[in-house]
RNA sequence: GGGCGAAUAGCUCAGUUGGGAGAGCAUCGGCCUUACAAGCCGAGGGUCACAGGUUCGAACCCUGUUUCGCCCACCA
């Protein structure tokens, strides 16, 4: 039996562990590859291993682990592959910050044991986050976690390498690249993150060879002068027109280069005449390779000036800058220097400023794999929600650039590609034993690695065991449903779909929800660089994971920013105990009630029938919108129905029942209503508060499975009952017309007044007084009676539908009081009439209107019109009074 | 330079085919009414950024403007 006696408030501490644990323990979380149930699967956006719980993980993982509960409960086999990601440059510089404190470098190490150290390092400190996501609740099937670089995922890298080399799609060449000097590798352009600075355009005399004058180049980066191997000008500038095809000397240098002509030289901008640096610049080494310009690299991998730099050799980028406009000013080369704001490119690791440099790279052809893309989301065979990101998806596939994937670190999948002495390239999954040409077993593996986003572009079908054919795969490829950000849009989720449709054949999920982003007051995205970071694990230790799981839900509306406020998380905390103190007040009053199930329609009171219809009709919206990813949209509506509803109402009407002054009949009704709304709305609620739903649903259901094995609640339409909410409204509206004159007359809500009923239709009055038990009780009244005639004198009045409703209160009413009430009344229905009025006497609208719009009208207008001319009366009978 | 989004109550935000403006928090007044003071009852509060347009009717659709944010882009 039902015995329990609740804490009198919620402590999610003990509860949130012990019922993780337990679900762990009972594999309730566990994928079944041979289950025949209809599948449903998603794979999580792999943290990085370095990293530990911010606000976006937290977001990203609730919703994930809303879906997953909610299409559990539905009955469908349910695989959340979770596991993490190597992040090839975040976790080396971790480990090489490391090693700088003890004052070594992985240089010093080797390439073998520097590895090693991170593997270390991974093995020690990788399972953070891990950890974090328990605590949050997320229903992932750990037995199937993965890593990029585990051996499975480490052979699919090298598998498709392969593939997408011999198929050449990947090829190998001397570019213009992003290089970090700090990291000291290239980086794709996604990587590089642009920002506004304040800089300098120096005005620069080239003087012409042949001592005819000069021409003034405007730079930004003086620096990479020495480099120059020519001066640019647009062939349709009549200025310069002369100057094509003569030579200037290089201050600094005396070096002779070609003034060409490019159209790409705006003739607006700085003087007109543009310094072509190609080694050093990406639109220079374009027009260096339409005129077959020589490179000339000045800078090394440190960013210092290299061999080429003459005298400034071994000299600082930044720190030669200045060198040089001094030794151009001395040498009188130097016109002047102007302010001027541009984009500079950053690492996105570590933020130094990139450095543009010719390197040979790894890369791949992306437009062929572009194209099925674009067609699959075109096609509607993904689809991606809300649908205004296909634009932005579709926008960048169509302009999409060759994808740099070499990066010259060591933590990471090496390149799958082996050189030999005598010029052979050998491009395999495993390595080779010899070279295939001249049979020497002398091969030496190319250095770099992969940029992290390769292996992660193959995530949906890599933890699956592909390239082996795997039942997993067959039944959970394609995934059903992916959850990003859109920060990683393109780093990922266009990499996903390109790789997926390659290799798979088919895409790899069937719809993306992009939602926003957490972003601190100021608008800004949390990171930990930036140090603006609101950590959730606090948020959890002093909220609650359900509290704070809700809160996300409520705040992820579609399409826009979420800027958390820890108000609406306390407010939330307070719903979760709202619902634990329901079911305490229940428990206490179950007692000896062994559950049947719901009685027979005919032994319900209108307010079972009531509560069971809005809680159908919650299911349903709760259902759709859950359907339809509007998280914030379901947790209002269930938040209204719980707090609004059914606590503020269906309880405070069944209280008399219980407390046994409506006999052993209707308490039995009335304890089988509860415990079935409890129960329901429990498992209604589980996606959205795992723990506490599933503490009470223990305490409620006796002897039963835990709550993820009970069905997600379904809409049982015979419950669906108009007749039941149209009187519950008439009946709450003279609840809460007595208890607003009460209210404003300063009449305690807990003393009992007297209540007559004046005018009003049979239906209504019969209504009214089948259930004035459920009147007296909420409006706290002594007596009640249906008055014809006259109405009484010195009574408040409020107007319910087409009802008076009086409170006399004789000798203690305030007739000011009243008469400012009635007065306030009047004006509030004279504002809603006017404008009907307005409306209705306008004979476009009466034309053109929807016939029912204006009925409606019509009708609203009688009642505000009578309800106007009842309260005038009673006005004028308080002004006589006085 | 191109694109996207936002502007609604003091604050944080909802508002899904155009049909009398909502929630939470905060504020004010009244309540320890035997589940909950993390609570209960009641109340006040908005020219829906601005200007036009379409429409019988606009927070919502169209045009323009202002402010803010984000993404992309090679202006030296």
């Amino acid at each position: 039996m039902l015995k329990k006696e609740l804490a009198k408030s919620y402590a999610p501490e003990e509860i949130e562990e012990r019922w993780y644990k337990e679900w762990i323990e009972s594999g309730a979380f566990r994928a079944d590859e041979n289950s025949d149930k209809p599948p449903y699967s998603i794979v999580i956006p792999p943290p990085n291993v370095t990293g530990s719980l911010h606000m976006g993980h937290a977001l990203n993982n609730t919703l994930q682990d809303i879906m997953a509960r909610y299409k559990r409960m539905q009955g469908y086999n349910v695989l959340w592959v979770p596991g993490t990601d190597h992040a090839g440059i975040a976790t080396q510089n971790v480990v090489e910050k490391q090693l700088a404190e003890n004052k070594t470098a992985r240089e010093e190490l080797g390439r073998e044991l520097f590895v090693k150290r991170v593997w270390e390092w991974k093995e020690e400190s990788g399972g953070v986050i891990v950890n974090q996501l328990k605590k949050l609740g997320a229903s992932c099937d750990w037995s199937r976690e993965r890593f990029t670089m585990d051996e499975g995922l480490s052979k699919a890298v090298r598998q498709v390498f392969v593939k997408l080399y011999d198929d050449g799609l990947i090829y190998k060449g001397d570019y213009i690249i992003n290089w970090c000097p700090r990291c000291k590798t290239a980086l794709s352009d996604l990587e590089v993150e642009h920002q506004d600075e304040k800089g300098h355009l120096y005005h620069i005399k080239y003087p012409f060879a042949d001592g005819s004058g000069e021409l003034t180049v405007a730079t930004t980066r003086p620096e990479t002068l020495l480099g120059d191997t020519a001066v640019a000008v647009n062939p349709e500038d009549e200025r310069f027109a002369k100057a094509i095809g003569k030579e200037v000397l290089l201050p600094l240098s005396g070096r002779k280069i070609p003034v060409i002509a490019d159209a790409h030289v705006d003739i607006k901008f700085g003087t007109g005449s543009l310094k072509i640096t190609p080694a050093h610049d990406f639109n220079d080494f374009e027009i260096g390779q339409r005129h077959k310009l020589e490179v000339l690299s000045v800078m090394d991998k440190d960013g210092r000036l290299n061999e080429n730099g003459g005298d400034y050799a071994g000299m600082d980028r930044y720190e030669c800058r200045k060198r040089i406009v001094a030794d151009l000013t001395e040498g009188g080369f130097l016109v002047k220097i102007e302010d001027h704001d541009h984009s500079v490119g950053h690492c996105y690791r570590c933020s130094t400023s990139i450095e543009p440099m010719i390197s040979k790279q790894w890369f791949v052809r992306v437009k062929s794999l572009a194209g099925p893309a674009m067609e699959a989301v075109r096609s509607g065979k993904t689809k991606i929600i809300p649908s205004q990101w296909e634009k932005t998806y579709f926008e960048w596939m169509e302009n999409i650039k060759d994808w740099c994937i070499s990066r010259q670190i060591w933590w990471g999948h090496q390149i799958p590609a082996w050189y030999c002495d005598c010029g052979e390239l050998i491009v395999a999954i495993d390595e080779p034993g010899a070279c295939r040409s001249c049979g020497s077993s002398d091969l030496s593996r190319d250095e770099d690695v992969l940029d992290t986003w390769f292996s992660s572009a193959l995530w949906p079908f890599s933890t699956m065991g592909w390239p082996d054919e795997t039942k997993e795969l067959e039944k959970f490829y394609p995934t059903s449903l992916l959850v990003t950000g859109f920060d990683i849009l393109f780093f990922w989720v266009a990499r996903m779909m390109m790789m997926g449709l390659k290799f798979m054949g088919e895409v790899p999920f069937r719809e993306v929800y992009i939602h926003a982003l957490v972003r601190d007051s100021q608008g800004q995205k949390m990171s930990k660089s930036r140090g603006n970071v609101i950590d959730p694990l606090v948020i959890i230790d002093e909220y609650g994971t359900d509290a704070f799981r809700f809160t996300l839900a409520a705040f992820a509306a579609q399409g826009r920013d979420i800027r958390l406020s820890e108000d609406r998380i306390e407010g939330y905390r307070n719903f979760v105990n709202k619902i634990w103190n329901a079911s305490r007040f229940a428990l206490m009053n179950l007692e000896g009630y062994s559950d049947d199930g719901l009685p027979v329609k005919a032994e319900l009171d209108i307010a079972d029938r009531w509560i069971l219809s809005r809680f159908n009709s919650v299911v349903a919206d709760v259902t759709s919108q859950l359907d339809s990813y509007r998280f914030n949209d379901a947790a209002a509506s269930i938040y209204r129905f719980v707090w609004h509803e059914f606590c503020d109402w269906y309880i405070e009407m069944i209280k008399p029942a219980l407390y046994d002054k409506e006999g052993p009949g209707r308490k039995k009704a009335v304890q089988a209503v509860l415990t079935h709304l409890l129960k329901s709305t429990y498992r209604l609620l589980h996606p959205f508060m795992p723990f506490v739903t599933e503490e009470l649903h223990g305490y409620i259901t006796v002897g039963a499975e835990g709550i993820m094995k009970c069905e997600f609640p379904k809409v049982d339409k015979t419950f669906l009952d108009k007749e039941a909410e149209g009187k519950m409204e008439l009946l709450m509206g003279v609840i809460k017309g007595v208890r607003n004159i009460k209210g404003e007359m300063g009449v305690p809500p807990s003393a009992e007044v007297e209540m007559q009923i004046r005018g009003g239709s049979k239906s209504a009055l019969s209504t009214i007084s089948e259930n004035i038990r459920y009147i007296k009780a909420l409006a706290r009244l002594s007596s009640f009676s249906f008055i014809d005639g006259a109405a009484p004198e010195g009574a408040a009045m409020a107007v319910v539908e087409d009802m008076e409703v009086y409170v006399p209160l004789k000798g203690t009413v305030d007739l000011d009081e009243e008469e400012r009430r009635l007065k306030k009344e009047i004006a509030k229905v004279e504002k809603d009439m006017e404008l009907l009025n307005r409306k209705l006497s306008n004979q476009d609208f009466l034309e053109r209107a929807p016939a029912d719009v204006v009925e409606k009208n019509r009708e609203k207008l009688d009642e505000f019109s009578s309800a106007k001319s009842k309260l005038e009366a009673s006005l004028e009978r308080i002004t006589c009074l006085k």
